[in-house]
DNA sequence: AACTCGGGGTA
DNA sequence: TACCCAGAGTT
């Protein structure tokens, strides 16, 4: 580990350089605890240039922490739409409501409190502390990891928790030796400008004559990860009925991924693809029989659901990849029947006004799936 | 310690 | 493709 000395040269060298190099960003032009509570919210697993814009809109709707607490959730959600991560904005609204309820509507200087606020971790409640409150708390995010991992010459992989924390406390011996507010934000920019994951640009580093990785020639191999696992793919049915301009969507479980968004009524295979187009228009059949069940028509098509007698037409797909899943989205339109009568209470089903879609909230996927539809299709009745 | 949870930019 | 991004919560 390195000595006192080096570690106040490397905070004051950094801090330096962030002086004269930092970028101009918007949560730079305050030290409001909750203006900075947002945008570090938002920017966990997210890039600077996609927060942007929704840091403006979000602060604008909400300028203070009980504006937020106490607006509508999917009011919300809206405003977070396409952001990801949507578990994130529940969070920040309940810990706002925290907030209101407990603080009297001021985020504490406290780091204690503002840890145990709802979807803050170690590095957000360090970034708060540091950067709003000025307190010599460390936020260690992949920047910071991936700069100090060089910086110490530490090859074990920076995901395991041991390392993190050998990281961790260095940092926290080297934000004493600054101002926290800017050696935080310092560390992080080190790593967004100069110490990039791939061709790290070493001649123009601060720090550079002190770094162990530069100095084992092997700093662009750093950080070292452990492996993950490949993704899992899945297919996904959905479902495309429309009637007197309306559409038929449903809302997604509370809870898991992308919780409480809409949809267009489908189905999941349950196994790895490939699947025929008889397995999926199988699987459409028997969506569209729950959704019909109880309900007036067609009962003598839809009452057997593994007899082809209501056919598909496929008009749309689009593959979608998260973290640790892939998905390929086919949207089938039945025909081959004349009327469909589904009310809004059975399967989960609602019935919303094509106008009126954009008032949801809806996972990216499904988005481009609703603009390429209403877009391009002629009208077509059922 | 492993897994879940979005979406987009980049080489 | 594969990696990575101002990570947190659950199991």
């Amino acid at each position: 580990m390195r000595s006192r000395e080096s570690l106040t040269d490397f905070a004051h060298t950094l801090v330096a350089w962030y002086r004269v190099n930092a970028r101009k960003l918007p949560w730079r032009e305050t030290t409001d605890p909750y203006r900075i509570l947002v945008s570090e919210t938002m920017l966990q697993q997210t890039r600077v240039e996609t927060v942007i814009p929704y840091y403006h809109r979000f602060l604008e709707a909400y300028p203070d922490a009980t504006a937020l607490a106490d607006a509508a959730e999917d009011d919300v959600m809206k405003l977070w739409e396409g952001l990801g991560y949507y578990r994130r904005a529940r969070n920040l609204h309940r810990a706002m409501q925290v907030v209101r309820d407990s603080y009297g509507g001021t985020i504490p200087d406290d780091a204690e409190a503002v840890r145990a606020l709802p979807g803050v971790g170690p590095y957000t409640a360090g970034a708060v502390m540091s950067i709003a409150f000025n307190r010599p708390q460390a936020a260690v995010d992949g920047n910071v990891l991936r700069v100090m991992a060089r910086y110490l010459g530490i090859f074990d992989p920076i995901d395991l928790p041991t390392t993190k924390r050998t990281i961790s406390s260095a940092v926290d011996r080297a934000i004493h030796q600054a101002e926290p507010r800017l050696f935080t934000q310092a560390l992080m920019e080190l790593g967004a400008l100069v110490c990039v994951p791939r061709r790290p640009r070493c001649d123009a580093c601060p720090v550079a004559h002190g770094c162990l990785g530069r100095q084992s020639g092997r700093a662009a191999e750093l950080p070292t990860k452990t492996p993950k696992k490949a993704r899992r793919k899945r297919t996904i049915v959905a479902l495309w009925i429309e009637r007197d301009g309306a559409l038929l969507v449903e809302r997604r479980s509370d809870d898991g991924l992308l919780a409480g968004m809409w949809q267009l009524p489908m189905t999941e295979l349950p196994d790895d693809p490939p699947y025929s187009e008889g397995e999926l228009f199988l699987a459409a059949r028997r969506r569209l029989h729950k959704l019909a069940i109880g309900n007036t028509i067609e009962a003598d098509v839809l009452s057997v659901a593994d007899q082809p007698a209501v056919d598909f037409l496929a008009i749309a797909e689009a593959r979608h990849v998260f973290t640790h899943l892939e998905w390929r989205v086919v949207v089938l339109r039945p025909i081959g029947y004349h009327q469909v009568h589904i009310a809004s209470d059975h399967g989960g089903a609602a019935w919303v006004p094509i106008g009126e879609l954009s008032k949801l909230v809806w996972p990216k996927v499904y988005q481009t799936l609703l603009s390429q539809l209403l877009n391009s299709l002629p009208v077509h009745r059922l």
